[in-house]
DNA sequence: GTCTATATCCAGATAGAC
DNA sequence: GTCTATCTGGATATAGAC
């Protein structure tokens, strides 16, 4: 019999485990709801009715319906963080501009709740916590550390590799929501942008083989 | 006295241009409304008091609220509509680029509401009739008539533009509303785009003064 | 932790008198 | 064209029993 390890902690390790579990259904329907439905169509009783609960059990789990954005938000971006720490960034600078790009948009369209929540300013009044807005914070960071490692120095240059990967994203979701007429431009973006901030490697869109790599700056 | 004039017809014209301007007093206060409430904050009976309407007679002007937010919708676009029409596009392939870029991203940014009402999914259910739809259309087509006599051909290079300056716009709302981190890379953002579909005049952002005009194709 | 009951208020929309 | 009156339903949120 394990010492220090006594009968009560135990069971209220239990009981917090299922309250998570609890809070984790109720994410996910949150989340297949919005998908659905649209993000500011959301309402806590037709969400605490999906779960099976009355819609004031809710508030054992989240205090408010700005609460349960803000864990939504937070959600959404531990996603987008793990898809960071997962995906393998190659060392060529081109290669690493596109797979982040490739990351992002592929992310950003598979959702448009998801992005309505987490880039644009959807919900009147919706302003994350600090916790939840660190955690977007990171996975910023996380795209920044990418292009330094491309070699990108400016901040200019990062705000202009953003809106550009930001408005593919964009215009996929408002004018071809599941299609790929924006997401198939992505390599050709990139390279647009490869050239102007790394230096044209292959002038104006014909391909030089094995052309020696362009410095940085 | 005018033969053909009779009385009833000019008094049914004066109660149709009163008719109007109570509209066009709404859809003002409106506008006026999601400017400093958020789009989706929109309530008839917020409208209605602001006007100094019981919330029942808007229904004499709008059928509904997605009628309204359609009223808007084309209000919008015409607005947009009519800046086309008032700015001169210069003949240059890169200053026109330039002209327009600026055009929409100074009209996009200068109202969130009214970019996701026009650009953005943001309403759920709400899709604009289509006599308002042609008019954004129209403005689509006034850009891209724009882009075509720069010398652009691909539909792909003006998706790629309207990405482009899409995101531009989307990122400054979202990140820095009201300020000009965003708004002040247009300049570089044409230079690499043009760079790319119309061909580098100069090499990798060094200007290189009284260059030959680069061919179209 | 979930329920019943309730509070309070607001939403969009319709009917019909004037 | 505007009003009063009303419908019907929804919203978020709180109190307190079990």
């Amino acid at each position: 019999m394990p010492p220090t390890t006594p009968a009560q902690p135990r069971r209220r390790d239990r009981r917090r485990a299922r309250h998570e579990a609890t809070k984790r259904e109720i994410l996910d329907t949150a989340w297949s709801m919005v998908r659905t439905d649209g993000l500011a169509a959301l309402s806590l009783r037709a969400l605490a009715h999906a779960v099976d609960m009355e819609p004031q059990s809710l508030y054992t789990y989240f205090a408010s319906k700005n609460a349960l954005y803000d864990h939504m938000f937070a959600d959404g971006n531990q996603e987008l963080a793990r898809r960071f720490a997962d995906t393998e960034i190659p060392g060529e600078p081109r290669a690493a501009l596109r797979a982040v790009a490739r990351l992002f948009v592929e992310f950003a369209t598979q959702d448009q709740a998801r992005y309505q929540l987490l880039f644009l300013r959807t919900i009147p009044g919706f302003r994350p916590s600090p916790e939840s807005y660190a955690i977007a914070v990171e996975v910023l960071d996380s795209g920044r550390a990418v292009l330094t490692r491309a070699g990108l120095r400016a901040d200019a240059d990062f705000d202009l590799w953003t809106a550009l990967v930001a408005g593919l994203a964009s215009q996929q979701l408002a004018n071809d929501p599941g299609g790929d007429r924006y997401v198939r431009l992505i390599d050709d973006a990139v390279t647009m942008f490869a050239d102007h901030v790394l230096g044209a490697r292959r002038p104006h869109r014909a391909p030089v083989p094995e052309a020696p790599p362009a410095p940085a700056s």
